[in-house]
DNA sequence: TCGGGATCATTCGGTACCGAACTATCGGAG
DNA sequence: CTCCGATAGTTCGGTACCGAATGATCCCGA
């Protein structure tokens, strides 16, 4: 196997790292695992935000909003915040903006006052059902170099490392509120 | 291979977009690999804030200046934004913060008063020497249940997205000024 | 030596994002 | 019917975050 520099430099810090610990044990291939996440996933963010969604004026929230909207139809604010994993009061300046933008509308429910739906308006249908296709070219391009298997197994993986992070393990019972799999 | 419930919901919302989009090709290896990037780095990302970080009054930003400094030590504001993979003026607020916490100390370069070095103060020393290990403990938490050949194959997965959304293909020139790997 | 382009960091305008406090509404117990 | 706990959404205070504009400093050529 190859080292490249990067493999040098990353070496490096971990020595850096055993000097200032001592001999306290340390779980490097997780310290890796995890924090690679992160960057990988801002690196798609920024990147996404810049070319395939800054042109439309949405932000990467603002389209999954527009997305999961499409895929599963109207909903109410609670449901559609838990589909977006983001907070509820997130989310509400999330529709405001695009409700600003003509995007989303929102409807008060006739038979409960307090809750409100959400749905796509014709623009905002128009530009999602234009948009996704561009933005799975850049899924796509963003995965390229890796099989099917490997892309596979990249989302099995981060399954579990999702599953690690949904949920305090000391969570007052089995909470089975927990919302499922694909909110994107 | 048994079906779950969340398998079921991902064949639904499959079916669905397809029924939407009609015949169009669609990748949905890439779409399930790459969104749920995102959606591990948030879990991981919100928890980490609640349970590790929170006590001490520290973002996910927060911490990771102080963990670079840690690491690589004092630096300017330049490379230390490249590290922390964030953008300059991003890293100008954080470094305000910090500062006002008394964890870290800016210092202007003598040669060079354009320049700004930054380095932890005593406190902020001492905190990242003591937080450092309950922070990886709570990323080997996270990785909870893949062998050690899974972790680095994750992390080896995510390399190459990052590096695929590290630049614009069609970038003038190759920058050869791309910084490198281990930022975190 | 002095002016102008380059290069630092910071500021600025705007959105996103969280958690907690707040408001309006519903539904049941008495 | 009326109060009162529960619930749905919004508001609020605060940080993070980006990209563009600004300000300070340096360096170089005339």
């Amino acid at each position: 196997m190859p080292t490249s520099p990067e493999d040098d430099r990353l070496l490096d810090a971990e020595r850096d790292i055993r000097a200032r610990l001592g001999d306290q044990p340390l779980d490097f291939d997780s310290l890796h695992a995890i924090s690679n996440i992160y960057r990988a996933a801002t690196a798609v963010r920024r990147r996404a935000e810049r070319e395939v969604l800054a042109e439309h004026s949405l932000s990467w929230g603002g389209f999954t909003i527009l997305w999961v909207l499409w895929v599963w139809g109207e909903m109410e604010t609670a449901r559609l915040a838990a589909e977006c994993d983001t907070a509820k009061g997130t989310l509400t300046g999330m529709v405001s903006t695009l409700e600003r933008q003509g995007l989303v509308a929102r409807e008060r429910v006739e038979s409960d006052r307090r809750r409100v739906t959400v749905a796509l308006t014709p623009a905002g249908l128009a530009l999602i059902t234009d948009l996704f296709p561009a933005f799975n070219d850049y899924e796509a391009e963003m995965a390229a170099g890796l099989t099917r298997a490997e892309k596979n197994e990249l989302a099995r993986l981060l399954r579990v490392v999702t599953r690690n992070a949904g949920e305090s393990p000391d969570a007052t019972a089995t909470t089975a509120a927990e919302s499922p799999e694909p909110r994107r």
